[in-house]
DNA sequence: AAAACGTGGAA
DNA sequence: TTTCCAAGTTT
């Protein structure tokens, strides 16, 4: 019994898919990978805005291999998951220097960058070069979970090995490039999560969950865990000149690589914070006013942020631009790639008073 | 193997 | 309001 799976998708995706989005106009190996990797836990209309500002600024791998870090992550500033910016800068870099500026057309080189694993060096491959790999990302998951009806989550590694075992025996030689665009699209406008229209689903003869009527079961959910309450204080630190202090967060963590206001160990205390800032900051403060807080939910906690603004005297000017340390004035701050959640501290209509 | 890593939209 | 999860990879 031949395998009808593939040549379905595509005579779906030629009618339904979707061809004209951003990469795929000007397609070549540095627009597909840099769109592959922004769409990393990314939804398509997330993207888009930030893929065109990013190709705009960088228009080609030599041009992001030799820009400043804080321009790659301004540009990433609001889309998340940071590490993404720092690792596409730095296997620009590998690029240009290792491969001569041409990216390598193998799955082994491919995903010794970093930043590239399986799904997306296959991504690449298929979508640039149009070799057959196959790709298994959230969409490509759900469909063959469904296909197949694949009990449990895909998080569990006997779960993913399956999947990925059917996405290979399914990966057709001729038309990789449409057909991965078009089990994505089938998963993103069909196979949806929620309500799939299996009524319009070219796969829907095969589908193993619906036969059942059990499209709802697949994939597994994710077993779930009470998220921890963590607390910090954001220290909005201003001179005279109305000039408020950022620091540079380290290279992991939440955040990585991006400036930020000054965070500081809420073990202190309201009481000590005086002291505790200008310990850890070198800097002559003022009485900190505390400034209501707010809750912060991220993928694995909530974040309990409490601001507390303090004026410093603009003798102590020493620790100016030293280091991780650095005065902005507002404007500039707003273009230093700042997280989002500080971005609105600073820009909330009912909050800017506060700087 | 499991946790960490972000943000916005949908349910 | 809370939870889930979306074109996953790294540690």
């Amino acid at each position: 019994m031949p395998d009808r799976f593939a040549q379905k998708l595509l005579q779906w995706y030629d009618s339904h898919g979707r061809h004209d989005l951003p990469w795929h106009h000007n397609r070549n190996a540095y627009r597909v990978w840099v769109s592959e990797i922004m769409l990393q836990q990314t939804q398509v209309t997330t993207v888009i805005p930030y893929f065109e500002a990013f190709m705009e600024r960088f228009p080609d791998v030599q041009a992001l291999a030799e820009a400043p870090v804080d321009d790659v992550l301004s540009h990433w500033s609001g889309l998340g998951y940071y590490a993404r910016a720092r690792n596409l800068q730095k296997a620009a870099q590998t690029v240009v220097r290792d491969f001569g500026g041409e990216f390598p057309q193998t799955q082994e080189e491919l995903e010794s960058l970093t930043g590239i694993g399986r799904s997306t060096a296959a991504a690449i491959l298929a979508q640039a070069f149009g070799i057959r790999a196959a790709i298994l990302d959230g969409n490509v998951k759900r469909v063959l979970a469904r296909y197949h009806a694949i009990p449990g989550w895909p998080g569990q590694t006997a779960v993913l090995n399956q999947l990925w075992q059917r996405a290979e025996e399914h990966t057709p030689e001729q038309r990789v490039r449409n057909y991965t665009q078009g089990i994505m699209d089938l998963g993103a406008m069909v196979c949806t999560r929620s309500r799939p229209a299996c009524d319009s689903c070219p796969l829907q003869h095969g589908c193993q969950a619906y036969a059942r009527r059990e499209t709802s079961l697949y994939p597994g959910s994710k077993p779930r865990k009470a998220k921890p309450e963590k607390t910090t204080w954001m220290m909005i630190l201003q001179d005279s000149e109305g000039r408020i202090l950022l620091e540079r967060r380290p290279p992991s963590g939440v955040w990585g690589g991006l400036w930020s206001l000054p965070e500081l160990d809420p073990a202190y205390g309201a009481d000590e914070l005086q002291e505790a800032c200008e310990q850890n900051l070198g800097l002559d403060c003022g009485e900190p006013e505390l400034i209501s807080g707010f809750r912060h939910t991220f993928s694995h906690y909530h974040l309990h942020i409490q601001p507390a603004r303090l004026n410093v005297a603009s003798g102590s000017k020493s620790i100016a631009d030293q280091g991780h340390l650095k005065w902005l004035h507002r404007h500039e701050a707003l273009n230093l790639g700042l997280p989002a959640p500080i971005r609105l501290l600073l820009t909330k209509p009912e909050q800017t008073a506060l700087l």
